[in-house]
DNA sequence: CTCGCAATCTGCAACTCGTGCAGACAATCA
DNA sequence: TGATTGTCTGCACGAGTTGCAGATTGCGAG
């Protein structure tokens, strides 16, 4: 997504209001490569900014992804994320902590498709699973264990 | 997934129960290439054993899920949806109606992945979007219209 | 600078999907 | 046939998300 002063413009045009609550929450996305679920960009949120509500935070969301400077992912069970990083990428998600990374994929043309038959594609995303470097290293097979979000 | 009888005897070597219920479901997975969600087969099931549970439902799912019988897909908000294709595939999801296919990639290794530093991958899936056949026919643009699954 | 309208925020209720629990029930084995 | 478990059902509960209504506030007009 673009920079929170672009982002205030972009909103500014579309007759949508500025208030220090999106402000706050463009500033906390822009940059951002945790992946973000609503509640933990709440947690940043409130942190600074007492009183703000969990209903904002989702509004806000809507309304960046509908404008398509957010990605919003659902790729696990469990509460989505939100990738501010809009360029042409894909994810890696840890099975243990639940993590997610930017991975970047090339020559994904070169690939053989078969089954697509009469639909009409137009987008393909990767998620590779497996175990994070900290929990690659913490646990080098499986159990349960985690060393970030996830939790609870 | 295996068929209904050789599951019997998985389960069965498991020490698990064979109940009518279980059988049900078995059957109304095995072949089944609908990408069912837990209601959606919960309504199947109901239709031939009225007073199944819901709850047992998802229980035998899981225990499904649990013993590599079938895999659980979170490609898209709302619910998880089954799948008794345990072969290496992957889907394609339609936008509108939220259908799922089963797509077959070949030369996957030929993709050139950067990013993945310290990760230990153990998989990747792909998820194709788009339009599906009806939809595409039906609607070939953008709107809001469904003809399956995915509503209410 | 003030006013006023419309957009926004907040708090809460409601809803969906899934799981925990307890008591009734039934598959299996001696 | 009877005892022993595992299973089923129904219900309550929890997470995640959205709908709604009233209070609040951004912001352009005057």
């Amino acid at each position: 997504m673009r920079s929170p002063a672009d982002l205030t413009a972009a909103f500014r045009q579309q007759g949508l209001k500025i208030t220090p609550q999106r402000q706050l929450i463009f500033r906390l996305l822009h940059g951002n490569e945790e992946h973000p679920s609503a509640e933990a960009l709440y947690e940043l949120a409130s942190a600074q900014m007492p009183g703000i509500s969990l209903r904002t935070v989702y509004q806000t969301l809507t309304d960046l992804a509908s404008m398509g400077e957010l990605q919003v992912l659902s790729l696990a069970p469990g509460a989505q994320r939100f990738d501010p990083n809009v360029t042409d990428h894909h994810h890696a998600r840890c099975n243990d902590c639940g993590q997610l990374r930017d991975v970047y994929v090339e020559r994904m043309l070169d690939i053989e498709v078969h089954g697509l038959d009469g639909f009409q594609p137009d987008g393909a995303a990767i998620v590779f699973t497996g175990l994070c470097d900290v929990c690659a290293t913490t646990r080098p097979s499986a159990d349960l264990h985690q060393h970030t979000n996830n939790s609870k």
